[in-house]
RNA sequence: GCCCCCAUCGUCUAGAGGCCUAGGACACCUCCCUUUCACGGAGGCGACAGGGGUUCGAAUCCCCUUGGGGGUA
């Protein structure tokens, strides 16, 4: 579906009057003019900032620019219904098409059942990769190529793509000929690369990243420079899902029967009761409600005995673990073991890690961690680095 | 129903007349952080079982009541 553009009621400058303000602004808008190829785009609209500067960007480097704003949640859909009004505000303003396509159906399927499965079974499932892979750049771009014969999708990710032609070598042995790199953004206060790690080749070959090499700040600058009405809008949303539920435990709260169970020390002590084994998380400390002479920490979800079990943080590491359906970005799957640096959750430190393949899973490896680990969670994602560089990741096993 | 011991924030406790407008730990609440869930950071709420005494002054001493633990006919 493909909604009109409204006549805005006092008219914006299409383009501001003078050039980008900030040294990484220019140097994203001179990355776009020089960019290889035909310069058509269809731009992921949330209608946050990013994306909003996003499309400005490819306007202002003189690319054919579309807007496309997915429709994700059922119900009421508040929190879209909100940003669907920045997407096309926006678009609006920069004098280019939007659309919107409704995904809700989609959604609901992959991630809300994902979500909902996972939980239920002790695990503390990752929606955004996920929802990235199978509900957002997929998708979208098949869209833009089915119904605009548009071959490239962009977005405001603070993350860098350096495509098979240009890239440089890797920076660890093994095979990266004819690959499209994925890079952290230069920004690592708000790099998101640990959330595209399961994109494929195909897709990440399609996308351009025009905030890449932007920090946050600058963001903001030009997209007030622009005169872009969602310049200060605040950083980030509540979580995509929880519009009219307000937060994940709400939401899982609204699919989950209450399910009381015990809250135990490893050695069986039973230390307290819990409402429903979704409700923890490996490392969680907040929410147990057991005094103790220090603090405790959730060390393991236990599904099948529906039990939480718990220890003082010192005793709730990790030295190994499993990681399935594993992609390959940057790198061909590794013959042998390999040196790299992990994060096992969104915005904790990358720590040094042997990956060794694991025939015996389908896609898996086996990580030994230098130094143990402090919240090796089943369900998230472990994203394998080599500095800058995605070089795969996938699922943390039980 | 004869004799002894104990009684502080939600929990575990510090406290042995003025340094206590009662301190700490854990829990809890709020905010910050954050495209997941968490971690983390900063604040906050919160108690001397009740009633009488003794003292210039009592959480700290005495008495009674109440509520929990031991011993003898």
């Amino acid at each position: 579906m493909t909604i009109p553009s409204p006549t805005p009621l006092a008219p914006l400058p299409v383009a501001p009057a003078s050039g980008p303000c900030t040294p990484a602004g220019a140097a994203a808008l001179e990355r776009l003019r020089q960019w290889p190829g035909d310069h058509q785009v269809v731009v992921g609209l949330s209608g946050g900032v990013d994306s909003s500067l996003t499309a400005a960007l490819l306007v202002e480097a003189g690319w054919q620019v579309e807007g496309l704003t997915l429709w994700l949640m059922s119900g009421k859909g508040a929190c879209c219904a909100e940003g669907l009004v920045d997407a096309v505000a926006i678009c609006d303003q920069l004098a280019i098409p939007h659309h919107l396509v409704d995904f809700r159906e989609h959604f609901q399927e992959e991630i809300v059942n994902f979500l909902v499965e996972g939980y239920g079974a002790g695990l503390t499932p990752l929606p955004c990769s996920r929802c990235n892979k199978v509900v957002k750049f997929g998708p979208m771009l098949a869209w833009a190529r089915s119904e605009r014969r548009i071959a490239r999708l962009a977005t405001g990710h603070y993350a860098r793509v350096r495509h098979a032609e240009g890239r440089d070598p890797l920076p660890v042995p093994g095979e990266g000929r004819g690959r499209h790199q994925l890079l952290r953004g230069l920004d690592r206060q708000k790099d998101q690369s640990y959330f595209l790690y399961d994109l494929p080749q195909e897709v990440l070959g399609a996308l351009v990243f025009p905030l890449g090499e932007m920090a946050k700040p600058d963001t903001r600058l030009e997209a007030a420079r622009w005169g872009l009405r969602t310049a200060a809008k605040p950083e980030s949303q509540d979580l995509c899902l929880a519009d009219h539920h307000g937060s994940m435990k709400a939401f899982l709260d609204a699919y989950l029967p209450p399910r009381q169970g015990e809250i135990v020390l490893r050695d069986g002590t039973v230390v307290g009761h819990h409402d429903g084994i979704e409700h923890f998380t490996v490392g969680q400390r907040r929410g147990l409600g057991v005094a103790w002479s220090e603090p405790l920490h959730v060390v393991r979800v236990d599904g099948a005995f529906n039990r939480v079990v718990v220890a003082p943080r010192q005793e709730a590491t990790r030295t190994t673990c499993e990681v399935g359906q594993v992609n390959w970005v940057s790198m061909a799957p590794p013959e042998g073991p390999l040196e790299v640096e992990v994060q096992v959750r969104y915005r904790t430190a990358p720590e040094r890690a042997r990956l060794v393949p694991d025939g015996g899973l389908a896609r898996g490896v086996r990580l030994e961690f230098a130094e143990p680990q402090f919240s090796i969670t089943p369900g998230q994602a472990a994203v394998f680095y080599a500095g800058e560089v995605v070089l795969g990741g996938g699922l943390i096993q039980v």
